[in-house]
DNA sequence: AACGATACCAACCGCGTGCAA
DNA sequence: ATTGCACGCGGTTGGTATCGT
C-alpha cells in the first residue's frame, strides 16, 4: 500500500527543487524568445530539459505554463465573443470546472483564460446574475450593433451538412444540429481540418460522450437529462454556432446566451 | 483629482496521474 | 510491485487597469 504521507512529502520536495533558484514572476521579452525559439525548433515536452537548454533560469513547469499560455502559436487575444461564452455557459453547465476539457472547445483559447473568464464574470453570480449586468457588459465589450439573429453562409452549410445523424442503435436523431464537426470532435480539429468529408459522424457523437467519464445518459444532479438532442437544441436556440472551421462568425446578435435563465 | 472597489489576467502552487526504469 | 520523474489540471494569488463615487 502507497504512504500517501512519504509520496507527498516527496512531491512537494521534489516540486522544490525543480524551483529552487529558479526565477519567477513575469516573463521578460527576452526569456520569451528564448522559450519560443527553443520550443520551436525542438518541439514540446521534457519542460525541465528545455529550461535548461533554452538558457532559461526557469522551472519546467513555468516554462510549459508560458508557452501554453502565451506564446503558443494559434493562440487568441482579445475579449472572449459571445459564441465563445455561450459554449463556455453550456459546457461548464454540463460538467463543472473542466476548464481543460472546456477549452478544447475553444480553440485558440487556453484553460487558464476560461478559468479566469468564468471566475470574473460568473463565479460569483451563479446565483444571481441580473439582467442589467448583462446588457451592461454586452454594451462594454461588444460596442454593439444591433443585428438580425443569423447564420453565416459557411455556418449554414456545415448546418445542414451535419448532424442529420439517424442513428438507430443510439436513442437520439438529431435534426436541428449547429456544431461543426470539430466543435464535437475536437481532438481531429487539426488532423481533418481541411477536409470534413473525411468525418465519421457517429464518431463524433461517441466521441462527444466519451469525453472524460460523463455518462451521456445520466448526466445526474438535476431533473432534467442531458442527451444529446436537448444540448444541440440549446446551441441551435441561442444561435451559437460552433465556428470552428477556421474563422469566427462575428454575425452574432450580441448577449443572448439562449435564454438561460441565471437567476 | 483622489481613492477605494472591482475586473482582468498572468503566473504560481499543490496535487493527481501516467509511465518508464 | 515499487519508485522516481515529468506532465497536466484546477485552485489560488498578486499585480495592474479600469470604473465608480
Amino acid at each position: 500500500m502507497l504512504d500517501w504521507g512519504v509520496d507527498q512529502v516527496h512531491h512537494q520536495n521534489h516540486d522544490l527543487y525543480q524551483q529552487q533558484g529558479c526565477r519567477k514572476g513575469p516573463w521578460t521579452p527576452e526569456e520569451d524568445k528564448l522559450l519560443a525559439e527553443y520550443v520551436t525548433s525542438n518541439g514540446e515536452g521534457r519542460w525541465s530539459s528545455v529550461a535548461k537548454c533554452a538558457g532559461l533560469n526557469r522551472s519546467g513547469k513555468s516554462c510549459r505554463l508560458r508557452w501554453v499560455n502565451y506564446l503558443r502559436p494559434g493562440l487568441k487575444r482579445g475579449q472572449i465573443t459571445p459564441q465563445e461564452e455561450g459554449i463556455i455557459l453550456e459546457l461548464h453547465s454540463l460538467w463543472g470546472n473542466k476548464w481543460s476539457t472546456i477549452a478544447r472547445y475553444l480553440p485558440g483559447r487556453t484553460d487558464n483564460e476560461i478559468k479566469n473568464y468564468w471566475r470574473t464574470h460568473y463565479k460569483k453570480k451563479e446565483k444571481s446574475f441580473s439582467k442589467q449586468e448583462k446588457v451592461k457588459r454586452s454594451r462594454k465589450q461588444l460596442d454593439l450593433k444591433p443585428q438580425p439573429q443569423q447564420q453565416t453562409q459557411s455556418s449554414q452549410l456545415v448546418s445542414k451538412d451535419h448532424m442529420n445523424l439517424d442513428n438507430e442503435q443510439n436513442t437520439f436523431s438529431y435534426q436541428t444540429g449547429v456544431f461543426s464537426d470539430q466543435f464535437l470532435m475536437p481532438q481531429v480539429v487539426a488532423a481533418t481540418s481541411s477536409d470534413h468529408s473525411m468525418m465519421d459522424e457517429r464518431n463524433l457523437w461517441d466521441s462527444l460522450w466519451s469525453l472524460d467519464d460523463h455518462d451521456p445518459h445520466h448526466f445526474g444532479g438535476g431533473s432534467e437529462q442531458r442527451t444529446a438532442t436537448n444540448i444541440a437544441e440549446k446551441f441551435n436556440g441561442c444561435g451559437i454556432n460552433a465556428p470552428f472551421c477556421g474563422s469566427w462568425d462575428y454575425s452574432y446578435d450580441g448577449f443572448n446566451t439562449g435564454g438561460y435563465n441565471y437567476n
